[in-house]
DNA sequence: ATGGAGACCTTTTTT
DNA sequence: AGGTCTCCAT
């Protein structure tokens, strides 16, 4: 067999035809578990062997982490030297590349700096605070919002200040000077030589729209164009592709619509939808076999996304066997569903002899994983979550990235500002604003007033305009360096000039935090030391041999990247994430937690079809993940915000067949540690009860009525029994006189001394004496 | 200038 | 509950 044929002897004939079908538009819908990554791996090395240039090849994806998996997959598969020189990374990757050769007609240099979500909400703040305007009215994540959406949709900040719509939009939330908030973030950015996210975008747009030749030499270079998860482009984004591969029309888009979960992010989901439109002549295949699941999950997750209205049509079927069923798991708190969640995965690994990583608990929001984390403590389980604070998101690896930043760009005024005084060094507050307004005053950007301070007044004393002189200089020393110093020596050299390590060192509390920036070393150390992933010119192909691995290169290649998620496969952890991160991944046990009304689906996406539906794709995307078993769970009480919330169950466990689960859904009365002799409930009461209104605020279900007046003791006698000090446990349901109904959260002492938290519907928390208060256990 | 106490605000988040 | 931000006291 030729190395063609062995390609495709590894794949079904649908796959076969995806991958052989290089010339002209090409549409994959990809089930979940269809073999997509495979496909576009395969097809790439196919087009390889067939002699296609591998600079001709354009293959963009969301994540570094798809980007670097597929990479690997095709270095498997036709070796490294031929499968280098493609062109494969995230959209802001690549794109950013082509900025940095094209920036200058844009009115950029090359030092190009790239803001990070963080950098811009400070800079938000800033401008609001620089504008008089209201902290609480012009709320930094909500102007971020706006500004980045705009950008995805390609309104510029005329589009925007001049868009009707837009302009009552705002006027209406009672923000409308939004525009003009944008107008200055847009002139800070360029004046900082920086971009936004979103800009790589935008500005990749405005490359192809008004520089023909721009145009013409990126559509002659990337004959081939792939797209990863074309479900969850931006119209940004769709723009630039449909743009590019207008010349040759080469495009092949890869996605599944039912897995569309970033609208809220600006993805548009009616651009797959659509793809036919575009491209009239375009061939749709469909990756309808699931490899991964077994039946029952398969069919279970069909009927729910059947529920959707906006989908295209597809059978997803497996050849697998038919598996376990569903267990649903009803418990009465979120620290019960957390030890039933350990007591399954005891169970599991006994009877099936698993292993921790085999399992995944997966939850709607981040805050769902701390009841989670303590009881897989307590039980000695081991577990490793995914989630949150990116490692560069860290205080004291921003702080030194923004001296390597500010040592590059000395226009980069967020990185300027976060260090002019830190470690501390005399220039306190009052004289960066006076740097600030000096700056502002005579339009000049900050770092030409911190270095001539005198040509413009600055009006700070001799020994503050001094320190401020000897910080410039000190950044400028780190400048000189860039081209003769490699990114390992040049960094390690500034944590410990700068005074960042030494600060850190006098607090002990903060080892932490310096075993953080050694970290932060090895990896640039590893940089240094790798060879040039990309040691081409972008625009010729050709090799650049004359590459050296400086900070400034360090910086274009980690701007872009989240987190290094270690997704150390080897260690034996519980994994824990939400379905969000989840995406893309696949486990054999998998745990879908907190399916209740209002945190899943969230309360926030109920109020219309469409956010709705996306929910359900969240939740099709949770079911998807599990090769063997799936487990859902939920809990009749939770805490929120630090309050006890009651719950009803998610609607979406009614939309499961009866038959695909393994317990009736009301009485999870089967076998099996998941299910609980069912207790008389508040739930059974009331979980059937008329669905609150999304739009009231209060969002927890009906309680029961506040009781104003006491009850006498006949009446007492009909809604339970005296509790003994025994029965109060924590999560006990009870009955007090005067507060109504409650819920043990937490007790104290043992017999005359024993006190209880309870939190009570209507009166909210109370510490009772337990030998005073009358606790009655309801019925 | 700096830190501690209170007020405030909470989704998801590839880049 | 817990993290972040602001403001006031030192």
């Amino acid at each position: 067999m030729n190395q063609e044929e062995e390609l495709l002897s590894q794949l079904n004939d649908v796959q076969q035809r995806a991958v052989k079908q290089i010339e002209g538009p090409v549409m994959v819908i990809a089930g979940a578990g269809s073999g997509k990554t495979r496909v576009l791996t395969y097809r790439i090395a196919y087009m390889l062997t067939r002699g296609i240039s591998p600079f001709q090849i354009l293959a963009l994806t969301f994540t570094n982490k798809a980007a670097g998996e597929m990479k690997e997959r095709i270095f498997k598969l036709v070796g490294n030297s031929n499968a280098k020189a493609v062109s494969m990374g995230t959209f802001h990757s690549i794109f950013y590349r082509i900025i940095r050769v094209e920036g200058s007609r844009l009115g950029y240099n090359q030092n190009l700096t790239v803001y990070d979500a963080d950098d811009t909400k400070s800079m938000i703040k800033s401008i609001v605070k620089e504008m008089q305007l209201d902290p609480k009215i012009y709320v930094a994540n909500y102007i971020q919002n706006r500004i980045s959406s705009a950008k995805s949709s390609l309104f510029s900040e005329e589009d925007y200040a001049q868009n009707p719509e837009i302009r009552e939009a705002d006027a209406r939330s009672g923000k409308p000077l939004i525009a003009d908030i944008f107008m200055r973030y847009n002139q800070r950015l360029k004046s900082a030589n920086a971009m936004d996210f979103d800009d790589l975008l935008y500005y990749m747009n405005v490359l192809l729209r008004d520089y023909p030749d721009v145009l013409y030499k990126y559509q002659q270079r990337y004959r081939y164009i792939l797209v990863d998860e074309y479900q969850d482009t931006n119209y940004a984004q769709y723009l630039i592709i449909k743009k590019l591969a207008a010349a040759y029309q080469n495009i092949c888009v890869v996605g599944d619509d039912a897995q569309s979960i970033y609208s809220f992010r600006g993805a548009d989901i009616t651009n797959i939808l659509n793809f036919k439109r575009d491209y009239p002549t375009c061939e749709i295949i469909k990756l309808e076999q699931n490899y991964r699941s077994t039946q029952n999950i398969v069919n279970a997750a069909n009927a729910i996304i059947k529920n959707n209205k906006d989908q295209m049509y597809k059978e997803i079927w497996t050849d697998n066997a038919e598996g376990s069923k569903i267990n649903i798991l009803k418990t009465g708190s979120d620290t019960e569903e957390a030890f039933a969640i350990a007591d399954a995965i005891f169970e599991i690994k006994v009877n099936e002899q698993a292993s921790h990583s085999q399992f995944a608990i997966l939850y709607r929001t981040n805050s769902q994983s701390r009841a989670i984390e303590e009881v897989l403590i307590k039980r000695h389980i081991p577990y490793k979550i995914y989630a949150g604070l990116s490692f560069y998101k860290r205080k004291e690896i921003k702080d030194l990235m923004a001296y390597f930043r500010l040592a590059v760009n000395h226009y980069d005024e967020e990185s300027l500002r976060r260090v002019i005084n830190y470690p501390q060094r005399g220039i306190g507050a009052t004289s960066v604003d006076k740097l600030l307004n000096c700056a502002a005053e005579h339009h000049e950007r900050m770092w030409n007033v911190l270095t001539h301070p005198d040509d413009f007044n600055l009006d700070v004393n001799a020994p503050t305009k001094a320190r401020m002189t000897d910080f410039a200089a000190r950044i400028q020393s780190y400048t000189a360096l860039l081209p003769t110093t490699d990114a390992f020596d040049l960094a390690k050299h500034i944590a410990e000039s700068s005074g960042i390590v030494s600060a850190l060192r006098e607090d002990p509390s903060d080892k932490d935090r310096i075993e953080n920036i050694e970290e932060l070393l090895d990896s640039i150390k590893a940089f240094t030391e790798r060879e040039p992933e990309s040691a081409f010119n972008e625009v010729t192909g050709e090799l650049i041999s004359t590459y050296f691995p400086s900070l400034d290169h360090y910086l274009e290649t980690v701007s872009l990247l989240g987190d290094d998620d270690e997704k150390d496969d080897t260690e034996d952890k519980v994994k824990m994430m939400t379905i969000h991160a989840a995406k893309g991944l696949e486990f054999d046990y998998v745990f879908v937690t907190g399916l209740e009304e209002n945190l899943f689906p969230s309360s926030l996406c109920v109020n219309t079809r469409k956010e709705l539906e996306e929910e359900r794709r969240l939740f099709y995307v949770a079911l998807t993940r599990a090769r063997k078993r799936v487990m859902l769970t939920y809990a009749e009480t939770r805490y929120k915000f630090g309050s006890l919330q009651f719950a009803e169950h998610s609607r979406f466990l009614d939309e499961i067949p009866e038959k695909y689960l393994n317990t009736t859904r009301k009485a999870s009365a089967g076998k099996g540690s998941f299910s609980k002799p069912e207790k008389p409930s508040f739930a059974k009461t009331h979980s059937f009860s008329v669905r609150t209104n999304p739009f009231s605020p209060a969002v927890r279900p009906a309680a029961p009525k506040p009781t104003v007046q006491t009850k006498t003791e006949a009446e007492l006698a009909q809604i339970g029994e005296l509790a003994t000090f025994d029965q109060i446990v924590v999560n006990k349901r009870v009955y007090h006189n005067k507060f109504g109904y409650g819920v043990v959260i937490s007790t104290e002492g043992f017999g005359d001394e024993k006190k209880a938290l309870v939190a009570f519907d209507t009166v909210g928390n109370k510490t009772l004496m337990l030998k005073f208060a009358k606790l009655i256990i309801p019925k």
